[in-house]
DNA sequence: CCATCGATTGAGACCGGTCTCAACATTTAA
DNA sequence: TTAAATGTTGAGACCGGTCTCAATCGATGG
């Protein structure tokens, strides 16, 4: 056998044809396990195969199929740990199928989310999985129904669209942390997430974004009205996305005259940035200030006081998104389902009383 | 113009072609930037792309161009935070030169890791960057590289193979950070990590799987021998992946009778894991034990006491490979490369003196 | 012994782009 | 005014698979 460890243009159908004597309409029919193939030429084709290590060009394949078996999914921040556990439920159950997964960051940005969007459908995606960064701009997301490649929505809904989606019971959960606070005994209650609008706080409800964050702003407000608290939104901060603005705006909330004495963070970075800051202004957890987050995070089991949180199952998320998706993908032609998966409170250290 | 908002086949160029009245070929042209077309030509076609909603298929161009624009990524754990940042920074990296990222997690074992090389072949991805999961078994890797495809090697190591890596200090870091412990005066010094071998304890240095733990371990064990300080392998710990199981192996090492009195951490993971048993065992850092951690992660700065750590420049480390692996596809035909990326050593309040 | 049927096989079109090459148009130079 | 050069365009092959369809093979049955 002549030394070939050279580069060698990848060996095709046909060169397995060759080598095993066959035509190659029948290697690649023996290759691709479709048609009937005698036992003889089977084995035969698999033997050049091996010889050769041929190796299906996947792109090829999908020209004439129109099926790339790949799933995109375009989520706003793979590096928020919610996220990242949902994407590794959404690669298992993926996998787990006979799917690949091409994962996008759209930065929460809705012009990066349209043209991620656009790279994959150039790609021929099979269907997405999107945690779309808005709710009001969305011409884009119609235009890929219109393709014909079913979307399935993760976290946020966006009813109007038509989509699938799957969410979590975002309100209830909301309600249930702050009647924790407030059962706690605390009355000037804050709210804090990362979610858009342009300012920080709130004037009017209408026009939020995102449904995760108008529900759990619904479930906040509410428990504030049962229990007769007046002036709900008095607390309440959006947009803080980055480091440097969240510092910012918890540090001015902190540093009210008669400050909140309990905050619900929307997310384990905003709990984080609150643990900062409380730490800079040397205010001590929960002894000035008690704390609620959501997300399970590894590390809020582990800090002194480990942190109140509202568990939620990301990774089950992920793999119900996903196994909605195929399903749609294998043909289902149903009216859009939603589904609403649990959420559950883990109390630890960081609520008490307020002074 | 008739209602067709129905699913309808996606526009190609012969659709175009035809709409604005010219042959495939010129329609071609003028969509993809190549060749000459005349101004007429070009606004007409444009306009026809337009009105179609015309969006290239990205596989077809490649089955002709064999260039994907597409690099991949397999990494251990993208869930840790580590590799999340580097990641990160691959994405912006090739975003920013007009590539684009598929991410493929290999859960560190050699067999996903060749499995997922194969389907990214199979894809006709540009060219890979690899964290590998061991340096023993590397006959894929070799393998990708006959194929002509450019791997470029990330974080961790394995000069056989010839392929550009980059790194960062490993042992100087391990170095550094030992003798701070060092000089604060502890004598029985732990280092943890996650990866490889069957076995918990360290038998005999060879036969470390990668690059990274055997860097480590040899600045760990030269800071201890240049202090006179006997049996540096004993307090050194394999194999801490899952969460059970790290806090089984400290645990085992915290309930010694001679425990160690400061721990290295080989990462966010395993510092956390340290936290977590530590405070279950009412042990608290760093008055009965100090810690210092690879890799700045975010918590490591808000927990109380804020953790010391040697800060790793993941984002920039990303970055640096996918420039090196995107000169690579261009043709750059030099002898392998080797980067090695500063680290810094971050003091915080998690190191005191022994008791 | 020949017709019939199902199982295999081969030839060639096709997917949607790119690219080569020849034909034609328009200038420019002589 | 004509030859040469340049600019544009169209026809058709090609990438590496899949798939349709007709041809061939062997076996079965009358």
């Amino acid at each position: 056998m002549a030394k070939d460890q050279g580069l060698r243009r990848p060996a095709t159908v046909q060169d397995v044809a060759n080598l095993a004597e066959v035509s190659k309409a029948t290697a690649a029919r023996a290759l691709g396990q479709y048609g009937a193939v005698s036992a003889r030429v089977m084995t035969k084709v698999t033997a050049a195969a091996a010889a050769l290590g041929y190796l299906p060009n996947d792109l090829a394949r999908t020209m004439t199929t129109g099926r790339s078996g790949t799933i995109g999914v375009i989520v706003g921040d793979i590096e928020n740990p919610y996220f990242g556990l949902a994407v590794r439920g959404v690669s298992d159950g993926a996998k787990a199928r006979g799917f690949n997964v091409v994962l996008v960051n759209s930065g929460e940005d809705v012009a990066e989310e349209k043209a991620a969007l656009e790279v994959l459908v150039r790609k021929q995606i099979d269907g997405f999985i999107i945690a779309p960064a808005a709710s009001g701009d969305t011409a884009h997301l119609l235009n890929i129904a219109t393709i014909g490649r079913p979307v399935v929505l993760m976290d946020r809904e966006i009813p109007a669209l038509g989509f699938d989606a799957v969410v979590l019971d975002d309100k209830a959960a909301a309600k249930r942390a702050t009647e924790l606070l407030i059962a706690a005994g605390h009355t000037r209650l804050s709210y804090i997430t990362a979610a858009g609008m342009k300012q920080h706080t709130l004037c009017d409800a209408t026009g939020i974004g995102l449904s995760t964050v108008a529900n759990r702003i619904a479930g906040f407000s509410e428990a504030l009205a049962d229990a007769g608290i007046p002036d709900p939104h008095r607390y309440i901060r959006f947009g803080v996305t980055d480091r440097q603005g969240a510092q910012h705006v918890i540090a001015d909330l902190l540093n009210l005259s008669d400050r909140p004495t309990a905050i619900l963070a929307s997310d384990s970075l905003i709990a984080l940035a609150i643990l900062r800051t409380t730490k800079d202004v040397r205010l001590i957890i929960p002894r000035d200030i008690s704390l609620i987050s959501f997300h399970d995070a590894d590390w809020t089991s582990a800090t002194t006081p480990s942190v109140t949180v509202v568990a939620q199952p990301a990774y089950d998320l992920g793999r119900e998104v996903v196994s909605m998706l195929i399903e749609r993908i294998e043909g289902l032609a149903e009216p859009p389902r939603r589904r609403e998966l649990p959420t559950r409170l883990i109390e630890r250290e960081s609520v008490s009383a307020p002074k």
